[in-house]
DNA sequence: TTGTATGCGTTATCAT
DNA sequence: ATGATAACGCATACAA
């Protein structure tokens, strides 16, 4: 392993002045450092981060925790935090959390021993009010779910209004009986999709019966939500509409609905929440909603590092990303207005 | 920031003995390592790892490199690599290389800098020549795809047999008009299922016309696929069944044979690769060839760290692991074997 | 069994 | 503009 001393012995300077060299100090003469990097290349030096991040007490690393990476959803987001850290000369520890805060709590320790110099979370449950503690001392950014009131910068769309949206296009299409399929979650997202539900049909004077909501599990997987779906579907009387808060959802309902004969959007109409990709790959193409999943990932970034190298920067930034309703086939007016 | 020399002031010992009680050494009495490991309590203290890995001359950290985090094949074989490094304490580095060989070199300079003690290669394109200079230096292990005659271990199925089932099996539902669809890219198994289409067809003494071969771009998108499809539907004789290399380009081929009015599996068939979650997403259930993708990923870490802590491990320990055929609704014997 | 002392490769302070 | 040197926090060789 080649050090600094030797680049230094063979440019024929000293240490230090390898050192200001490697990082572009502009006390150096211009001839001198052109002797230097002369001596990098021969000798085919590379700095040690290990003794650099020791002696700066910095990794240049953050965290990505994620509770999996088969939803199409995080992958977009971990996509885009790995582009823009990319960018930053970051390197991001991707770590599957499995939803469980333990695993959380184990990998935010990671801050705690210098291997991590911030951190971006993904799945937060509403109550993480042990999030606090973490929050004080190190650096983290929530992304698409959050715990209110925290000290915290987050990122996310506008959940409560982008639900408004699409409950209220299926009223404009004239569906009246509208149910639902939640997720057996804490997400911030799930409570808040849920209350924009409510309001709108209160707001229109429409009946909820108890049994038009349904959960699947925490993970929207699609087993549980076809078996959501099919419960949903043997109600009287039936819906004429699904809003779903995940687009994986709204794909086994249709998978439902056809298996008992059904059309959508003919006799049923199906929503979905995200936009991954492969809702226009199977016909119907999914009605949903996007979420600037990518972007949202970079903006992440952005606030981590700003918290990071910012002495005073903004405790509990919030960030509010536009979402876009997805007006595609699997909605439509329903057949009898009764 | 509380340091090992406060835990021994604390604990009445030196840093030595506190150093020894952390690294679990043998040597040191009971009673003493209580005592310590009573003030690392009280103090709240955490090793600092940068400085450990400088005094080491390691990391605990191992690179990941995947050509994109969108393709869930991918992600199932992520999963299984960090579940298996959480296991033995090592933290994974997830990086996306966009399938950029200069950016797979960028990242695997992160081992000479001491950022990472090895890396598991998700894409290699099997020309990565240059691949060597690093597979000498560095700790490497190939996952799915290799370099052949490289000396460096690897974690694959055998693509060659696996295809040769498929193929045959096809045969066996009736069909002789098989055609298939590709990918535009350096993989090895790309080319292993290629050859072996080629040669259970040669052994059938069946005709392959030129046309029949289309391909899909690299990463096997769904659009790519549906016009490569179209291609081959409007080929004259039209095959009766398509073999695709991924499960993605298998249900864009439904996609646009649907579009034609055509059904499968009844005017064709259509088979997958991967079995990734959504071919029981949709009817007709797609019939394919499952890969262990977390058993894969295991392995890999399982591989890598048998050879940055055995000096002597094997160099080049190619693991194949067994792949299985699942036969479902996308194929099924032609209707007029003319 | 425990303590002392040295060094890991950098960066940064203080001289010059 | 450059050099000598003291940290950074920990692990370990050697001494006791």
């Amino acid at each position: 392993m080649v050090t600094i001393e030797q680049v230094a012995r063979q440019a024929g300077v000293s240490v230090a002045t390898v050192s200001r060299t490697l990082n572009n100090s502009p006390a150096v003469r211009p001839a001198t450092a052109r002797q230097v990097r002369q001596a990098v290349e021969t000798l085919g030096y590379v700095p040690n981060q290990s003794a650099r991040n020791l002696r700066r007490n910095e990794s240049q690393v953050i965290l990505a925790l994620a509770p999996n990476f088969s939803n199409p959803y995080y992958s977009r987001i971990l996509t885009g935090i790995g582009d823009r850290a990319w960018e930053l000369e970051y390197s991001v520890l991707v770590c599957n959390t499995l939803g469980h805060a333990n695993s959380e709590r184990r990998f935010l320790k990671m801050m705690e021993s210098h291997q991590a110099d911030g951190a971006i979370l993904l799945g937060c449950h509403w109550d993480y009010s042990w999030l606090a503690r973490f929050a004080q001392r190190s650096h983290i950014v929530q992304c698409c779910e959050y715990v209110p009131d925290l000290d915290c910068p987050s990122v996310a769309i506008d959940n409560y209004a982008a639900t408004r949206e699409m409950v209220a296009y299926l009223r404009q299409l004239g569906h009246s009986r509208i149910a639902m399929i939640g997720a057996d979650n804490q997400y911030i997202s799930t409570r808040l999709r849920r209350q924009a539900y409510l309001d709108v049909m209160a707001q229109e004077a429409l009946e909820v019966p108890e049994n038009w909501y349904r959960l699947a599990d925490a993970d929207y997987s699609f087993a549980s939500g076809q078996e959501a779906a099919r419960a949903l579907l043997a109600a009287v009387p039936r819906p004429t509409a699904i809003f779903c808060v995940s687009d994986i959802l709204a794909l086994s309902v249709i998978s439902a609905a056809q298996e008992l004969g059904l059309e959508v959007p003919g006799d049923l109409t199906v929503t979905g929440f995200d936009d991954v990709d492969y809702t226009t790959m199977v016909h119907p193409y999914l009605t949903t909603v996007a979420q600037p999943c990518h972007e949202m990932g970079r903006r992440s970034v952005d606030l981590l590092l700003d918290g990071i190298q910012n002495e005073q920067a903004a405790l509990s930034a919030c960030a509010f990303l536009p979402h876009r309703l997805m007006k595609r086939e699997s909605a439509a007016p329903p057949k009898n207005t009764i």
